[in-house]
DNA sequence: GAGGATTTGTAGCCTAGGCAAACTTTGACG
DNA sequence: CGTCAAAGTTTGCCTAGGCTACAAATCCTC
């Protein structure tokens, strides 16, 4: 019995280590939840309920659209939501939006520090937040503690 | 004449200025392309001659899945290809190749000048490298050249 | 409480980007 | 040369995530 089959079989759970372009798939394939679930959450804390057509504005798509990432989203056990009613956030949907927004706050304050532009930051933050390893939140979390609010 | 029909109409052109998760969508329409022409150039540069087999290993894709891909950018007139030949960029792709070589290299040389560790830095650096503006690339320049090498 | 604007949902379409399976071409080598 | 494994292509399939057009429900407002 051969070790390697590798001509015609692919590594599920450790390819992410090994190949970057790999984990980069894999990355954007949790990416839309993630903001879905982070937007969510926003809109509740915000302005009481999170509607289809709030969300549809932020993130700049039709309705139709977040109609059906929203099913998703329910059939991923990620937020309970009855026909022409708001959303609302599972348990596990909150873990992965209360997650994201730190992530997010993070690279946000991060970029600051490095001396990008308010508004910049926003918009880059929203792009990488979903590629950083563990190990580089935390570099940058260090860096934003040392550097002691520059004025 | 009403100032605003915004209900139906969605801006094109400078809509990705102000809403980042247009932003990051448009990102994403162009990352297959550069991550195909850097590592294309890659290959060239390393072997002599870019085939489909290696860029499928290399992405850890199928290698039908590469040949769809490179009729694409062919039909961009980002590469010329002959029917089982190997690759070769335009001039209009080794601007892109080489740009994009670039964004990754700042990126990397700079997640290691925050103490990133370098295998973790490939990694990340893959993702992130189609989600920075001009401005925080600058900034990481910047911090490179601060962090006189760092032993 | 009726009417009508707003919101939500449904249906059908499209493209990008994956895959497997089968076919064709190439080229190394005995 | 002829063979045949490796490389490349074609075909047909799938899912995600956009869109429009239209239908249905909700909920202001009078
Ligand atoms: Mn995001
Ligand atoms: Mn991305
Ligand atoms: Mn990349
Ligand atoms: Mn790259």
């Amino acid at each position: 019995m051969p070790l390697q089959e590798k001509d015609t079989y692919q590594e599920k759970d450790d390819s992410s280590r090994i190949n970057p372009f790999v984990r980069v798939r894999e990355d954007h394939a949790n990416e839309l939840s993630e903001d879905y679930l982070e937007l969510i959450e926003d809109l509740i804390d915000r302005t009481g309920e999170a509607r289809t057509v709030d969300i549809a504005a932020k993130l700049g798509v039709r309705q139709a659209t977040v109609t059906k990432a929203i099913a998703r989203l329910k059939r991923e056990g990620l937020v309970t939501a009855a026909p022409y009613r708001s959303i609302f956030l599972t348990n596990e949907g909150k873990k992965i939006a209360s997650r994201a927004r730190e992530h997010h706050r993070t690279i946000l304050e991060f970029l600051i520090a490095l001396g990008v532009q308010q508004d910049v930051a926003e918009i880059d933050a929203e792009g990488i937040e979903h590629h950083l390893s563990p190990a580089t939140l935390a570099a940058m979390q260090r860096f934003i503690q040392q550097q002691p609010a520059a004025a």
